[in-house]
DNA sequence: ACAAAAGGAGATGTCAATGTCCAATTTGTT
DNA sequence: AACAAATTGGACATTGACATCTCCTTTTGT
């Protein structure tokens, strides 16, 4: 094999695992931000149940893992799943009664930091001052999931047009 | 080999996997940890240079992948990296310079959203006002981290014991 | 010039999260 | 009873984060 080949053989690899990047990612899984769209669109049709396959059609979650989401909320206790004709999944609570937090905590809890990951002895008391800022984030996270249930994402809404482009703008 | 040994060695693999998960994972990478282990612990030594070897057996991160890191450290101009004999990591910047989210950004930057991950016509305005919530979550980390510089870290730990065992209590 | 002390770079291994597929099960309707 | 609509569950594939190992390069003291 020519020379010039071996290399571009290298590098090819690296280029369309470049390209195949179409997601960028933020903190959040994507389990948690499948279970929320679902959750969402729930509270949207509720009281009526909804199949799997018309949620993961509304959300634009493939549906085979919708449905490992959908199962561990049920777990949760946050949906309920009906099989046979007629059925589908709906929710267990009012819109009302369901945080955001609730939703996060049922698929991917927060881990607050309880402990230093390190051990005590080993080191002075300035790495847990470290992770004291960090818990103090994990518990912000917690705070602002905790203040807004379903019903009140879905009244918010209401006002404006698409509320996609204004999110800069708003901070 | 007798049948009883088979399923043992089966088994084996499965404990030690079990054993070996020590660490719980909150939201943030082991990278980030690892990364702000190693620079509270430059902050600390500041300014006197540190070998990869030094600052893995203190923070308790394997040498071989903080190398790894304080590579991406050093790409983002945060540390400063010198071969040779007396060689070592340094930071590049003042402790007071240095905000924890300086550290974060660098080595795994917090993504916010700036734009729903679904198309617009095919949804209502609902589910964005679910990606501002989760937005605003991410933005209270972001404030959280740019709040806190490496030096007031290290002078926040002065006064009181082991910050670790006291933190359930402060919250 | 040489040897020791560092970091640099690339290949490789492992595992959990993510995602797909298909057969089994449940349930209402005819 | 038969059928169709729906979830359930398990096997499997893929990917990226985490981690290790080994050899290479740079730097500096002697």
């Amino acid at each position: 094999m020519p020379r010039c080949l071996e290399s571009v053989i290298r590098v090819v690899p690296a280029l369309t695992r470049q390209l195949s990047l179409i997601q960028v990612e933020h903190m959040f899984s994507q389990t948690v931000e499948y279970a929320l769209r679902a959750v969402v669109h729930l509270a949207m049709k509720s009281p009526e149940p909804q199949t799997t396959a018309s949620i993961a059609d509304a959300t634009k979650v493939p549906s085979a893992y919708l449905s490992k989401v959908l199962q561990g909320l049920k777990e949760k206790g946050i949906v309920n799943l009906q099989r046979g004709i007629g059925g589908g999944v709906s929710l267990a609570h009012r819109p009302e009664e369901l945080t955001i937090l609730d939703i996060v905590n049922a698929v991917d809890p927060i881990q607050r930091i309880k402990h230093c990951p390190l051990d005590l002895k080993s080191h002075g008391a300035n790495l847990c001052a470290l992770h004291l800022r960090m818990d103090r984030a994990l518990m912000s996270v917690e705070t602002a999931f905790r203040s807004t249930t379903l019903a009140e994402l879905l009244q918010d809404s209401n006002p404006s047009v698409p509320l996609c482009d204004q999110l800069a703008a708003k901070l």
